[in-house]
RNA sequence: CGCGGGGUGGAGCAGUCCGGUAGCUCGUUGGGCUCAUAACCCAAAGGUCGCAGGUUCAAAUCCUGCCCCCGCAACCA
């Protein structure tokens, strides 16, 4: 028995839960349930991260105070945790006194360990949007890419953290032992991110009002990471104290408990944050003089193949939809079974619905329902009235040491594996007993009984050690075959169940899921979904980053006037030369004769469908009075018009030869 | 040399860190069972583990080189 702490990422307000949050959040709920299972007093905690300029200028958008937003989207999170059953036991966020009071200890800390300097930054800066922009970000002639006005240059005065100080440190820390970053393909990466060197990080901004003041700097804010990453000891107590002490809630110091006293600490992030959980936190803490997480375990990501989901009707993701359907449970179930912590994978209703049928309906629901049966008609409506402990004993104690094995590695997947291959072994071990044949024979009873208890006891050390992946479901099973929901350690050994209670009749726990009309259901859902939106989707998705300000110009029936087309110079041109842009896979550099006095350079987005040797001598329609920019370094004067078929450029050409730089309209 | 993920029976994937008869789910074929949620059991077919070298008694696994696919980014002006 020891302490545990886990935590989730604290998830950004400006976004709404998606898979990912989800997908984090239930595999912290197994781990903290699997160690309460084994007795551990475990802390397990989550939250949300509230400051920054995003969720300020998204305030100010809709003309309500950032604190409105947050609220709004905390009030989101607890919905969600509730309805998935996430037992976690606090949940901060950061905008709260408690958290502000934390991150200001830690930063005294850290200034007294004299690893903060103020200094200049220079940069592009956009007055509208509050924000630098590198140049690589800015449009010709530093424009802002979003407001298109031009950026002043502008120094600010930052504070710098010395990350570099702590090169060494880091290195030494990802290779002792246990490794704290996991799994070890992400701690090499990260490795030799530290190894290439690291610079001073800027951790202040005088720009963004909705943040942690900067102790000691009026006009300062804490940059976000710094703030954010300081709830995982914030949120225990951690320098709230009139000398920055922690300080006990409900009279339990939970930063002494599960912090600073040794026990593991774990950080469950994903992929896309390591570098700030695995680089920048612990530096902090370093400086601070404060104990490091013991434990940065990386996890992979959901994906989904954009291609498959229009096309084929097994592929559309809906989580939201399957959990309504099929409960949270299942979904839990998918996502636990299906990925191998760490890696990537991929979600589909089809996958999910196969995993359901075979594993839940099937494997578990199936053979606890058969084994109630069996057992009401050979005990008259009671449980065997003796155990059995036969030869499906051996198997279930290696199973659940397996299932004890993968657990400790988060091996999530194997563990389940371990379970389901002692269910297999239970139903196989029916089918040599054959129980059913000897109902009947008054002789065969006690052997009859034995087996079916044996059979039984299975099903409940599955479904106990199913705790900590289904809180809904495995309890219910449970009960189904006249077991006790059980608490604390006994519960995976051989020998829980009673014998000669009462069992009553059984109800199908996990209902098959006719995996034909649901596709062809949701098939139809997803034509009229399409129907509905099929015209702005593409284009928004295509658009999002760049594009924000170009709709204004329209009207409003997207229909303009012959003389806003005429702007536009079409014109014949004849390619003169053609060749690959080195390292670019789509982009073709052409010389071209538009009729004009020099021939004119244009880089084109067609290297995919098109060889630069047959693009000699031959004549397409450009756009001769666009505006130049710069593609991978080269300057292009104008564009190649083509049609877009299956995503490959189909060029346009006159239908006869007609003399360079003849305007077409 | 941009970053990352991957290439293992028909499909989807484990296994690779810590070499030792290649495994799981689904599907296919044949048989069995009939207690159970059209479920369950048994058997079979099907893989030169991307390619080529190397280390080793032994390589999917370690080393070297190479090829291919998929995301993202840069770049479809």
């Amino acid at each position: 028995m020891s302490r545990y702490y886990v935590t989730t990422p604290i998830y950004y307000v400006n976004d709404l839960p998606h898979i990912g949050h989800i997908y984090t959040t239930i595999v912290a709920d197994t781990i903290a349930r699997y160690r309460r299972l084994c007795g551990d007093e475990v802390y397990f905690l989550t939250g949300t991260d509230e400051h920054g300029q995003k969720i300020e200028r998204a305030a100010a958008e809709r003309g309500v105070e950032p604190i409105a937003l947050g609220d709004k989207v905390v009030e989101r999170y607890h919905r969600l945790w509730d309805q998935i059953g996430i037992s976690h036991d606090d949940f901060i966020r950061t905008s709260e006194k408690r958290h502000m009071t934390g991150v200001e200890a830690i930063i005294r800390r850290i200034a007294s360990s004299g690893d903060f300097y103020v200094a200049k930054h220079e940069g592009w800066y956009c007055p509208d949007c509050e924000l630098y922009y590198t140049e690589k970000e800015l449009l010709p002639g530093f424009r802002c890419p979003i407001h298109k006005t031009v950026c002043e240059r502008r120094t600010e005065e930052n504070i710098f953290f010395r990350l570099s100080k702590y090169q060494d440190r880091l290195l030494e820390w990802y290779d002792s032992d246990p490794a704290p970053v996991q799994p070890a393909t992400r701690a090499n990466e990260v490795r030799s991110f530290v190894a290439d060197g690291l610079r001073d990080l800027s951790v202040s901004r005088t720009s963004v009002k909705w943040a942690v003041p900067f102790p000691d700097h009026p006009g300062h804010t804490v940059y976000v990471w710094l703030d954010a990453l300081s709830n995982y000891i914030t949120a225990l107590g951690y320098g709230q104290g009139e000398g920055g002490e922690s300080v006990a809630t409900d009279g339990r110091d939970l930063y002494e408990s599960f912090w600073s006293a040794g026990g593991p600490r774990v950080h469950l992030v994903g992929k896309d944050i390591l570098r700030f959980h695995a680089v920048y936190w612990p530096a902090f803490l370093m400086s601070a003089g404060l104990p490091l997480p013991t434990t940065v375990w990386a996890h992979g990501w959901w994906l989904r193949d954009e291609d498959k989901i229009s096309k084929s009707v097994g592929n559309v993701v809906r989580p939201d939809e399957l959990m309504a359907q099929f409960g949270t449970d299942s979904l839990r179930f998918f996502l636990l079974r299906e990925m191998v912590f760490g890696q990537d994978a991929s979600f589909s209703d089809e996958a999910f619905i196969d995993r359901y049928n075979s594993d839940l309906a099937n494997d578990l629901g199936n053979t606890a329902s058969r084994l109630v049966t069996l057992a009401r008609r050979a005990g008259d409506g009671h449980l065997p009235a003796k155990r059995g402990d036969g030869t499906l004993r051996e198997a279930a104690e290696t199973a659940i040491a397996e299932y004890h094995a993968a657990m400790e590695s988060f091996a999530f997947n194997r563990a389940l594996e371990s379970l389901w291959k002692l269910l297999a072994a239970t139903n196989s071990f029916l089918v040599a007993e054959e129980p059913w044949k000897k109902l009947k024979d008054p002789d065969a009873a006690e052997h009859v009984g034995g087996v079916l208890w044996d059979g039984l006891e299975v099903v409940r050390l599955v479904s106990s050690a199913l705790l900590p992946f289904l809180p809904d479901k495995a309890p219910e099973v449970l009960k189904a075959i006249g077991a006790e929901v059980p608490s604390g350690l006994s519960t995976l050994e051989w020998g829980g169940l009673p014998t000669g209670a009462e069992l009553p009749a059984i109800q199908p726990i996990f209902p098959r899921i006719d995996k034909k009309s649901y596709l062809a259901a949701a098939a139809g859902d997803d034509d009229t979904a399409k129907a509905g939106k099929g015209k702005q989707q593409p284009k928004a998705k295509k658009d999002k980053k760049k594009d924000s300000g170009k709709a204004d110009q329209k009207a409003s029936d997207g229909k303009i006037k012959i003389d806003q087309f005429f702007d536009v110079e079409l014109r014949v041109a004849e390619v003169k030369e053609a060749e690959a842009v080195p390292k670019s896979s789509k982009l073709l550099k052409l010389t071209v004769d538009a009729g004009e006095d020099t021939p004119r350079t244009i880089v084109a987005g067609m290297a995919k469908a098109y060889e630069p040797e047959e693009m000699v001598g031959r004549q397409v329609i450009i756009v001769a009075n666009l505006k130049p920019a710069k593609l991978m370094g080269i300057e292009s004067n104008g564009m190649v018009l083509a049609a877009e078929e299956g995503g490959l450029p189909v060029l346009l050409k006159p239908s006869a030869t007609v003399p360079n730089g003849t305007r077409v309209k």
